[in-house]
DNA sequence: ATGGGTGCAAACCATTTGCATAGGA
DNA sequence: TCCTATGCAAATGGTTTGCACCCAT
C-alpha cells in the first residue's frame, strides 16, 4: 500500500497549503496537523481516532475542531468521507483512483485498484441521471484474518 | 422502476413468513407491516420515514420496534441497509442484484442494473482478501432534477 | 483590524437499551 | 407455558452549535 515514499509529505503539504488559499481556507496550525496525520493515515480513521493521534503532538486541540476541520475540507474536496455501514463516519485523503473492501466482522477497510474498472462506461440506462462525479466499488464481505485463513497477502492495518 | 406489479406483493409476505420461520424468528404483526411497507417502498426508506408510513395504519407501533426490527431483519439478511453519507441510515428489500446512484444535492437515490458489471470478477490483487459477499457500485453526483436539466428520462422517487 | 477559526460546554438527534408486559410458538 | 418481541422512557454516543476569544490574512 505505500506507493508513496513518506519523503514526498512535505509536497504534499505545500500543495494543501495551496488548495487551501485557492479555497480562501486559512491555513492554521490545527489544519495542518489534521492534514498531516489522515495524510499519513491508511487505515480510514474516524475523527475521533485521527483525534487521538494528533493530541499527542498537539495537546491543545479539541475534538470539536477535528470534526470541523474534516467537514469543512470534505465539503471542498480536499478529503473524501467515506461510505461505511457503521455509527462512525470515516475519513481519507485520495491519492489515485481506488475502491474499497470492507470486513464485515471487523470493520477493516482495504483500497484496492482497479483500472478496468475506472475505464468502463455506466450503462447506457444512466446516461440521462445527472453529472457523475464519483464511481466507486465496494465490496462487502469476511477478510481473511477474520475468517481464520489469513493468506497473509493482503496487508491489514489494524484501526487503532 | 416498477418491475414487479404488486399483485405479487403476497407473494413476496408468504416468501418472508417463511424466512422468518427460518431464522425462528416470530412472525409478529409489526414485522409484517414493517416488511410489507418496505417491500412497497422504491425510496430507499429511514427508519424514522418507514414510522411515519406504518403509523398511519398500526397506530400503536413504536419508533424502536422499527429501528429494532430493521436491524434484526438486516442481520438476518432479509432486508439491506443501504450505505449512504447522510446522517440517517436507509434500508430495502433486495428484490435483485443491483447499484445505487446517489444525489449530493437532494438525497435521492435511484437503482439500476448493470449486469455485465455483475458478472466481471474482481481483480487479481483480491482475490487473497477473503470472502466476498457482496460488491457494488456507487456513483456519487448531482441528478439532472437538481442540475435543472432534468431530460425526464429517469423516475426520481421523493424522501418522505 | 477584522473576519474566519478555535476551544469549551451545552445542545442535538439518530439510535440503543433496561425493564415490565404482551403475545407467538 | 416459555421465551421472544414490544412499548415506554431513559440513556447513549457521535456530531453539531452558540459564544467569546484568538490568530492568519
Amino acid at each position: 500500500m505505500n506507493l508513496q515514499a513518506s519523503s514526498d509529505l512535505s509536497e504534499r503539504m505545500a500543495a494543501f497549503e495551496n488548495s487551501c488559499r485557492k479555497a480562501s481556507l486559512k491555513v492554521t496550525h490545527q489544519r495542518l496537523e489534521i492534514y498531516r496525520e489522515l495524510a499519513q493515515a491508511y487505515d480510514h480513521p474516524s475523527a475521533e481516532v485521527l483525534y487521538r493521534r494528533i493530541i499527542k503532538r498537539l495537546p491543545t486541540i479539541s475534538l470539536d475542531t477535528v470534526y470541523r476541520t474534516l467537514a469543512t475540507l470534505n465539503r471542498h474536496g480536499l478529503i473524501s468521507r467515506v461510505q461505511t455501514g457503521e455509527s462512525q463516519a470515516r475519513y481519507e485523503v485520495e491519492r489515485f483512483s481506488h475502491h474499497h473492501a470492507v470486513c464485515r466482522e471487523c470493520g477493516a477497510m482495504t483500497d484496492f485498484i482497479w483500472t478496468s474498472f475506472d475505464e468502463t462506461q455506466v450503462p447506457a440506462t444512466m446516461s440521462g441521471w445527472g453529472e457523475i462525479i464519483k464511481k466507486n466499488v465496494v465490496l462487502e464481505g469476511t477478510c481473511c484474518t477474520c475468517s481464520g485463513k489469513d493468506s497473509g497477502t493482503i496487508f491489514h492495518m489494524p484501526l487503532s
